[in-house]
DNA sequence: CTGTTAGCGCTTTCAT
DNA sequence: ATGAAAGCGCTAACAG
């Protein structure tokens, strides 16, 4: 257990009988150097044999920048989604060296700092900072790229993948609506942290309803805990005048309210139509299974990944990603028509 | 949009009228050193002033450690118990100004790499090292301190946390005796990744099968769909002589079972009691609700970031964590005392 | 109590 | 086609 000496660039190129200079050229294919093919193959030996790693830090503070990407998360509850994300980025970026840091962004210290202090190749920011932090960060030729919830803003500037959060909440009235549901109701989170995915997803909702001349839609807040999914359960019942249909927040809600009507004995999807969001894995284990719509979330980490490769790694002259992230409407069990109002049956 | 030049501890030193490496000593706190409150206080308002924030590389250069802890996590996916055991390391680790890198264990590149690249200030191995990984990357002087699955091993070194697998196993059986039942069958997952807590939980549940005289489980094998869930189900069923209780590898497992037994009509738990493992957040919630066992996943996060800040930090003087972690009963409603045969009831 | 100085290991410009 | 040398920004040993 005792400490070893590093190898450094210096012994290999020892071994190798070159200059230092020869050895980091090699080893990091540096283009416009014309090297000979025997000096490369005795270099690449040499590094091998010495079993030769290099110093992340020593490169790091020559080049100016490190092969870090700090990923910026907002201070919400790290679930399945956010964590299927984050996949979708470490397995993309990994494969290139890009080592991979997650901050959340915490109320008192800010990103800035560690972004000065890590001098990361790039920022991956899930909706976390504010267009002021962003401009700060680019000031110090750190680039940007990140996932937007705002579906409403124009596609432009090739920095951003768009997580349609109000798209979603058209689609569940769409859906519904296109079921012969009139009367829809939307269950929110009871959760602090999760405010802004479930402002969005309301304005979806409202506006959808508007355009399709529904009424507006009564909101109804939902616990996370059974006691508080009756008491929701209720509410959602006693709505005067009925609602067909709920449009959930998440399968999480979903979820609840589920398990709450069956312990009502309320019969769904007959009494009430239910449909969620996120497609989690056990959502196709509810009864009745839900229907739900499926956001693609580790595709939404590659596609960061992919903004952040293109400018890192310019040379890799990689395809963009798709500027939006596609939904996919799960249809299982939890929506049907409307059987106490006339509506057209499926 | 221009690049800005750095604010270095040179710029400070002048700013502030002292020598650069005072600037180091009172930023950094250096014991031993006795440096004037007044030169203090102007190094101080300086580094304010000027926005001074220092290179995490040159640093690392100069210490040959970084302000970096390496979590090493085996190639499974990445679900929600691995997400709150990393919540833990991260919210522990983060006040204390250490970044948290996290790393699959792939096949292919190895970990040591990546340690002798970043020279972390600790690797934190979630049961994805071999002993003999662990000693090469300790002769770089990186320590690592571990999450072990290994309950059955003595509890020494004062540098692993256990979480207890075979104890959950053997809970399991213990409870479901408790509860009258004496023929139990094991309900693992269909699924490569998970293969080896399954293997220990598996051995848990023999073991005290065995210790409590009981016969030895069948194991049922579960897809991670509704199709082969019923075809579990159905065997589950078959099973002769028949069980009266299935410990399930995890919620998840236990979920689905839970939803093709409900689709085939058998009562649960009047005819099959269920239990599974890790309380997920709609664990409460399925349907009947699940008895579970809740694995404390983020305390061992936590735990694990103790024993990462007693070695990094030896001054704080922090206290050891347990090495053991907890492991809770939930009993909800998928648990009774068996009906068909004379067992004691509740 | 404070300053001088010598690197940590790497990349890149310039010279040969 | 290869080598010499300068320095990135910081820390710590040592000298005053």
């Amino acid at each position: 257990m005792n400490t070893q000496r590093r190898v450094t660039a210096k012994d290999v190129a020892r071994r190798a009988g070159v200059s230092q200079s020869t050895v980091s050229y090699v080893l990091n294919d540096t283009p416009n150097q014309t090297i000979s093919d025997d000096t490369k193959k005795r270099v690449r030996l040499a590094a091998e044999e010495l079993n030769y790693m290099p110093s992340a830090a020593a490169r790091t503070l020559r080049r100016g920048t490190s092969d870090t990407v700090l990923v910026i998360i907002r201070d919400a509850q790290i679930g399945e989604i956010l964590a299927q994300i984050l996949e979708g980025v470490v397995h993309t970026l990994d494969p290139h060296g890009l080592n991979v840091i997650y901050r959340r962004q915490r109320p008192g210290k800010s990103a800035l700092d560690l972004c000065h202090e890590l001098m990361p190749a790039a920022v991956a920011n899930f909706a976390a900072l504010t267009k002021d932090e962003i401009g700060r960060i680019q000031e110090w030729n750190i680039p940007v790229l990140s996932i937007s919830f705002d579906d409403t803003a124009p596609t432009d500037a090739g920095d951003t993948v768009i997580l349609a959060q109000t798209a979603i909440g058209r689609t569940h009235v769409a859906h519904l609506h296109e079921q012969g549901h009139t009367r829809i109701a939307y269950a929110a989170p009871d959760i602090r942290d999760v405010e802004d995915y479930d402002t969005w997803r309301l304005t979806g909702v409202r506006d959808e309803c508007v355009t399709r001349g529904l009424p507006r839609p009564p909101v109804i807040h939902t616990p996370y805990n059974l006691d508080g999914g009756m008491e929701a359960a209720r509410e959602i019942l006693a709505l005067d005048p009925p609602v067909t249909a709920i449009s959930a927040f998440n399968d999480e809600v979903a979820t609840i309210l589920l398990a709450a009507f069956h312990r009502l004995n309320v019969p769904i999807p007959e009494r009430l139509s239910i449909i969620g969001v996120d497609d989690l894995p056990l959502s196709p284990f509810t009864y009745p299974s839900l229907t739900t719509i499926n956001i693609h979330a580790y595709d939404i980490g590659t596609h960061v990944a992919q903004l952040v490769l293109r400018t890192v790694r310019p040379d890799l002259n990689l395809p963009a990603p798709p500027p939006v992230g596609e939904l996919t409407l799960i249809t299982r069990d939890s929506v049907s028509a409307p059987v106490s109002p006339p509506g057209h049956a499926e």
